[in-house]
DNA sequence: TCTAAAGCAGACAAATTTAGTCCACATTAT
DNA sequence: ATAATGTGGACTAAATTTGTCTGCTTTAGA
């Protein structure tokens, strides 16, 4: 139950890309936000596939936002990074699927749960964490 | 952003102990969940120790619940067995605190998002869990 | 009072996951 | 052309999680 570096380090980077609308190149997202540079491409390139933000290569390119701040949710940024809850459908030493026949007391909790951390994570737009917003 | 074997495993065994009132082996326990015993044992040690289970020793030791399966809440149970979400308050290249002065944005999103799973966990007791629980 | 069944504690090892690096290549603005 | 960028994949290193082992203490009951 603990977020990844993984996941941090994106939503610094797209963070970033909210606050100066302009596109930035990894190098210097990365020397902005202090973050390694390799593994920052790698997490971006998560977001590219995933349609949340856009690159353009060449001299002049970099990422940006596919779409502005206000629209872009936190949820749709960390659950490309950090794997979904697992549910453990199978206790490891047993052959049928889950011993609790009927219904897997477990599996709902963390379904729930899982629901919850998406609904409360979706309510929040990149925009409303850009800082000294004081509209 | 996962649930951790053993925060299940543990879970696992307290519904056990719930379901059957009579104290278990971890032995027993083990052997009814299909769970590795020594890792189990380690577990029960955690949950002991944050006073959620008693043990006795001797022949006819074994473990229970110190409270009521209807007293007893998951998030009791899983906060003890999963790490709490780790709040980065650092980058880890700089030198400062966090380099978003004032606040740090990424920070206030994960407390509310563990306090969220806090109050959906603490929503559920054991009890709750126990299936053909049809009162 | 002996003994076997339990829990206790800590070191250790294996497996898995996460984090990070490296390199060769493709694209594009100037 | 070429230098600045992104792309893709292999690879390594570090950290964490999961699991095991070994020797000890406690205790009920024969």
């Amino acid at each position: 139950m603990k977020i990844s570096k993984k996941a941090y380090y994106g939503l610094r980077a797209t963070l970033a890309l909210a606050q100066t609308e302009k596109p930035l190149s990894i190098h210097t997202l990365a020397e902005m936000e202090h973050l390694p540079l390799d593994y920052l491409e790698k997490i971006l390139q998560t977001l590219r596939k995933a349609g949340l933000v856009t690159a353009h290569k060449g001299v002049a390119g970099g990422y940006a936002l596919a779409r502005p701040a206000s629209e872009t949710n936190i949820w749709e940024i960390l659950r490309e990074l950090d794997p979904p809850i697992k549910t453990f459908s199978t206790p490891l030493k047993g052959e049928l699927p889950c011993l609790h026949v009927g219904h897997c007391q477990t599996n709902e909790v963390w379904r729930m749960l899982e629901n919850k951390i998406e609904k409360t994570l979706s309510d929040v737009t990149l925009e409303s964490l850009i800082p000294r917003n004081n509209s």
